[in-house]
DNA sequence: CAGCATCCTCCGCGATACTG
DNA sequence: CAGTATCGCGGAGGATGCTG
């Protein structure tokens, strides 16, 4: 059936995206040893804006990636850590990022060959 | 050093980037069965703009992953195939397609528990 | 057919300021 | 400390029209 065909994409691509997101993969690797609280993640994950921690963390524990637990003391704490879905994102990505390591040398000579290809037009 | 270090984390990002660029994958997995021309790529691709296509087949096509060859034909035709080291990428990512399709079911229902208890609020 | 150039729109995201 | 609310810009990307 196409309209299921269409779904299985959709959905798919709709995950896939949240490796291509920059920010999720930062706080799922950060959280890959062990639960941290808000203010280390924002340390930890530099350039982030507390805003898109937010966003970001939002999105994952929305998904039942992240779980979030509130200590209600003041100053209130808030820890994040990976649930067990969390954790199995964690082999496939890391698959990739080997895949990146491993391949950057060609990428990088593909694109100065390019590079030259454009230039010598 | 952390130079060095922060160098590879943006390196892998840029790279893993791509497989979250949703035209990308789309136009890497309609390649994985075989060289296809611009026009097939855009039929099978639905819902990509012509503009969008070429430029995702250009950065495909720098970085090494794709072949592109130009038949001086009138009218012109252009293959697009991937190359040695597209085809490498082609099991990572499926792998990862994979562990979308399998926890689909645990990331919906997480969605909806979600809702249920932003919506209790 | 394949593709570049142009215009225009939308919204992702950072910066900033305020709260419990 | 851990957020929420608001504003503003820059860039991604669709629509359209023109070429070899």
């Amino acid at each position: 059936m196409t309209r299921r065909y269409d779904e299985d994409c959709v959905a798919t691509r709709e995950i896939l995206s949240l490796v291509g997101d920059k920010w999720s993969v930062m706080v799922i690797v950060n959280l890959a040893g062990g639960a941290m609280r808000f203010s280390d993640l924002k340390r930890a994950i530099e350039g982030i804006s507390q805003r898109m921690l937010t966003l970001t963390l939002r999105g994952l524990e929305r998904d039942g990636l992240v779980k979030r637990t509130v200590f209600p003391t003041t100053p209130p704490r808030v820890d994040y850590e990976l649930t067990r879905l969390g954790q199995t994102l964690i082999e496939p990505v890391s698959a990739l990022a080997i895949w990146a390591q491993t391949h950057r040398p060609e990428i990088e000579r593909a694109r100065e060959a390019f590079q030259r290809a454009a230039g010598s037009k």
